[in-house]
DNA sequence: GTCTATAAATGGATAGAC
DNA sequence: GTCTATCCATTTATAGAC
């Protein structure tokens, strides 16, 4: 993904340059922190060329973030795809959610701990995106089919993922020892616990 | 607590008045899209009277980082200061974590959201925090007294207060309908069955 | 499509009067 | 302790050559 700074690109592998860069930058550092200068030296392209391909700043992050959420819910859509009942299907959207944090931590750093609205104002919030709709999906279903007792549908939903999230938040601030999915069988069950019928 | 623009404030209490604004500010849009010119209109002092009281923007910011850090410490600590067993402390921890959540959303938004190590780069993580120290506390004694199953620690606590502080995001979010006390007994139900012995 | 150079604006911070 | 005026660095974005 990442290509040799001696390689000049151009036209579309260029503008994935861009992105990656940014991404980069801005999870490590911050969207506020990062200059289009920042970005345009690291990447090894011109400011003219970033603008070229991005009305502004804005559009870059925006690109981005959209793209990343869509990637995320793709991952967990497949996760589960096979996966039959509430317990399989919530165990396979943590394990792959566990398994992205540790190998993609910035994409998950700036997907969920960004406040995207400090500088995508139009954005919806992060708990109405795609994945997130998904995953109180999986639990409602759950609750009709008689599997997950009858509660209001945030509440089983956050009791359901919420443990899983800060775990995920833990392992992004550096906090556990282990990684992440040592911890994985107790997470779940846990979570199981406290929402089965 | 907010004084009146007629009224020409001095000393500590201009500082008060400074902190105040910078606070709503903050949470409002973001650190980043706070000037310090921002500040100053909006509270109705002069730059030379913030710089006099603060050495400059990061410090600010960190004061009230702080306070608020500690006063969420205090009122956690008098919630449970009376409270006998893992239950009915993490009840009571929950319980004011969700009053403050209504009551002061701006403070809560700017401790528990907001992305403090971009701008205060010494802080430590806000997992370490002494608020969330005690949380994790509380059930670690859980585990001791045979009131918590024996789990990792990390997994028990996240398991305990994860779902509660999802459901405060969702709040600070404006995803839910009702208030969310209205939620409580079912949160800390859940999480109760998730982790009890 | 990509580059360099530069415009235009903003922001953090300081100086010095009162 | 507070004020106004101003400096200087940085940043986003544009213009125009190649």
């Amino acid at each position: 993904m990442v290509t040799s700074s001696k390689t000049v690109l151009r036209g579309e592998a260029l503008k994935a340059n861009v992105l990656n860069t940014a991404l980069k930058l801005f999870s490590e550092r911050g969207y506020f922190n990062t200059s289009i200068h920042d970005i345009r030296r690291a990447a090894g392209v011109s400011i003219g060329a970033i603008y070229h391909h991005f009305r502004n700043k804005e559009a870059l992050a925006k690109s981005l973030y959209e793209d990343l959420l869509q990637q995320m819910d793709q991952a967990i859509e497949a996760a589960c795809f096979d996966k039959r009942g509430c317990l399989e299907k919530s165990r396979a959207i943590i394990e792959k959610m566990f398994s992205l944090t540790l190998e993609q931590p910035r994409h998950m750093q700036f997907v969920l701990l960004a406040q995207h609205r400090e500088y995508l104002p139009d954005e919806a919030p992060i708990c109405s995106s795609k994945p997130f709709q998904t995953m109180k999906t999986v639990v409602l279903e759950g609750i009709e089919a008689g599997e997950v007792r009858d509660l209001e549908p945030w509440v089983a939903a956050t009791a359901m993922f919420g443990g899983a999230l800060r775990m995920m938040n833990l392992q992004l601030d550096g906090a556990l020892e282990r990684p992440l999915t040592e911890y994985f069988d107790e997470v779940v069950d846990c979570a199981w616990r406290g929402v089965k019928a």
